[in-house]
DNA sequence: CCTTGACTTAGAGTTAACTATAACTGTTAG
DNA sequence: CTAACAGTTATAGTTAACTCTAAGTCAAGG
């Protein structure tokens, strides 16, 4: 399927039509197909974004710094260094988030040998 | 040493004392002293219970949870099947957690390598 | 003695990210 | 033709987790 309504795009992404909503009400996914009766269709290069912008949350970086991200990336390749290094930052903010966790898991570990 | 100020356990744990305070009040850190002048003497102890708490939280526990934990870890080997089994499925929830940001990651990477 | 500074409390304010409501509109099935 | 339905907007409300303010207390140094 290429052209999903709102509750489609929701099932398929996994976020609730508000959520989709208020997402491009904040500028996040700017550039949504609408028909001639208002209503949103969205593409399936919008539920890769969709799928992108999730990526980004889902490691912690802000709905503010996303939106910021989608910004760069649509001044196209004038604005490529930039965004690029914004991803290799957050790269590194993963890794060491992940290390992290790691970390935490052992310590979740221990205490659930500790027993008592 | 073995007794903090809570601008030296704020120090230490890297929390501010606005939130230590926040966390006493919200049940967290229970039995914390004080002395004569009513003002929060942290013990070592202490310290230990906050790096755990920093740990459930950071692994993305609920600070209402991290509350039920604590109460049922109060409540002595009544409770440990209870508090253990909390303990397992929270780990569970990590290493989901760690597999996720490990896709994100190579999800991030590619768009890195994409290269415009 | 008095000022300074680190603490106390109760309660108000903030922020991010939703989540819901109300009033309305266009599409479709009977 | 009309009722139900799925969408729309603008705006209000919610939640978690802080973060700050105001008013006050206590102890220590000059």
């Amino acid at each position: 399927m290429s052209l999903y309504t709102i509750s489609q795009a929701s099932a398929e992404v996994e976020l609730t039509p508000y959520t989709l909503r208020y997402y491009e009400k904040e500028g996040l996914l700017p550039g949504v197909k609408k028909d001639s009766a208002g209503r949103r269709n969205y593409q399936s290069d919008d539920i890769q974004r969709i799928g992108f912008i999730k990526c980004l949350k889902g490691t912690g970086m802000s709905l503010k710094q996303i939106k910021e991200y989608g910004s760069l990336y649509a001044q196209g390749k004038k604005k490529f260094e930039e965004r690029n290094a914004m991803l290799e930052s957050h790269r590194a903010k993963i890794l060491l988030e992940i290390k992290t966790q790691k970390k935490y898991l052992k310590m979740v570990e221990a205490k659930i040998q500790m027993k008592i």
